[in-house]
DNA sequence: ATTGCTTGTATTGCTGTGCGATACGACTGT
DNA sequence: ACAGTCGTATCGCACAGCAATACAAGCAAT
């Protein structure tokens, strides 16, 4: 069983891969990687912590994060003392979510399927073995992590992934499954090639996924994927509900076809 | 009159101010200058208006992208040719706002002030003159804009902006009211120092601060301002609803106590 | 088709930027 | 007072990154 943090291990860490290519900046990727190593922390970082999680030396790390303090994407934390990201990041969200046409056009879909269905809604965009949260929309009762933008899952073991790999050629779909780290999220993560190819086959008959407690317990989810040209899948939509609250078969009976709906009117061939 | 989108124009192009800190990294300030080129777009990006927007010359633009690219923080369009950032930037997103302890400590009481208040709830932090939004919850109906985490408002016009000012010395409000670029986004925006000086007073002493379609035609908004230690203003609880449905006296007679204790749970010295 | 624009990509040599190494001062806790 | 962190400052050499340029591929218009 993993965190759910861990979901973000899907990132690999790019080294001196791009030694050859000769229009690659160095000290660009030098920059990234200061700005990752807080993907794997918990809390703010010293300078010396951050220089080991980059893979840098220490003096590179003190200009690095000097300059992007300046520039506002580093900050020091006003309680612990230590460096967290700067405000100026959420800038670049912005644009990025205004400027992707995809997410542009499934929101208003995304407002109006919330508000048939009164559970959780989100959109997820496919990032090779993982799948971003890009809008969520929540329902009554919410966890803190479950109203973050940027959160990642794996492709394998989710509902929208599922249905995204509906899409996908048998290839790719044990491509992911071989390359995709497969620490079992819950005990009901299904982790085993096979049963994840019949899901998916399945997936391919209803036209949506279902998962059941896969990542989270007590929750069940539908997935139904996005398609951009060509028919291939970009995201999905995923709708949550609580199994306290509800029977699968009904949960399925009642929302797929709403989100269904909803992620053909975003599709775009 | 200027488009809610403007609003970012707060954020200063920092160009080669820093040519004698020796510490300052030229490069890695170029890189988040071509990132920044994406904040005044208003659709995807080709490479020379990339070049042209961050002030550089094509060939840097070009490695500069290239770099960005294959580290997955600017991707080509899938639909509409052209750069646009890449979804490598929502890892960075969710750094900020997992490690942000802010934020961390606000989510729950907010989604508890959600339920309470059945209106749209914000969470903003300020950045100088701004105030960008990190947290937000949505009620029924709302705007593509309104779901954008990474948004920003001024900080003079705004509710939260005014509760924050409250918190401020007279001085600061000054130095914050003419540095602001006070071009008005409808027609009640107050824009007149005096006026503005004087809904800080009473924000002052009603200890939130209200607006009226100052941003947004038909919206009133609430503001309670979130403090951090040593009693500095550090973001703000928003609270919005429309003028369709509530009038103002009673909108804030009853949502103002739930957002100031929400705040004061929020708050730490 | 041919031309003329734009787009993105590739190559090279010189310049000056950014890294390593190192030293220093300010805080913590024992 | 001490050892152990922390962040900051300085400096010279090597090599990373820019300007300049040329090339290829796509699209519009004639």
């Amino acid at each position: 069983m993993r965190s759910i943090l861990r979901a973000q291990s899907g990132v690999r860490s790019e080294q001196e891969l791009h030694a050859d290519d000769p229009l690659f900046v160095q000290s660009i990727a030098r920059a990234m990687q200061v700005l990752s190593s807080f993907h794997q922390a918990g809390r703010p970082l010293t300078l010396n912590e951050i220089a080991t999680a980059a893979g840098i030396g220490k003096s590179a790390a003190q200009r690095v994060v000097h300059t992007l303090k300046t520039l506002g994407y580093i900050e020091r934390d006003p309680d612990d003392r230590g460096y967290v990201p700067g405000i100026r990041i959420l800038d670049h969200t912005l644009d990025y979510l205004r400027l992707n046409l995809l997410i542009a056009r499934a929101s208003p879909v995304l407002l109006e399927l919330r508000r048939n269905v009164r559970e959780r809604v989100d959109l997820s965009l496919r990032d090779d073995l993982r799948l971003v949260y890009a809008s969520r929309l929540q329902s009554k009762r919410e966890t803190f992590f479950a109203t973050l933008v940027g959160h990642s899952v794996p492709v394998f073991c989710t509902s929208g992934g599922r249905a995204v790999m509906a899409h996908l050629s048998d290839g790719e779909v044990d491509d992911i499954i071989t390359r995709s780290d497969r620490t079992p999220f819950t005990a009901k993560t299904l982790t085993e090639p096979d049963a994840i190819r019949k899901k998916v086959r399945e997936a391919r008959q209803n036209g949506y996924a279902v998962t059941l407690e896969e990542v989270l317990p007590g929750e069940v989810a539908l997935g139904v994927a996005i398609l951009g040209p060509a028919g291939v899948p970009r995201g999905a939509i995923h709708v949550a509900g609580s199994l306290g609250e509800w029977q699968a078969e009904e949960f399925c009976a009642r929302f797929a076809p709403l989100a269904a709906e909803a992620a053909r009117a975003i599709s775009r061939f």
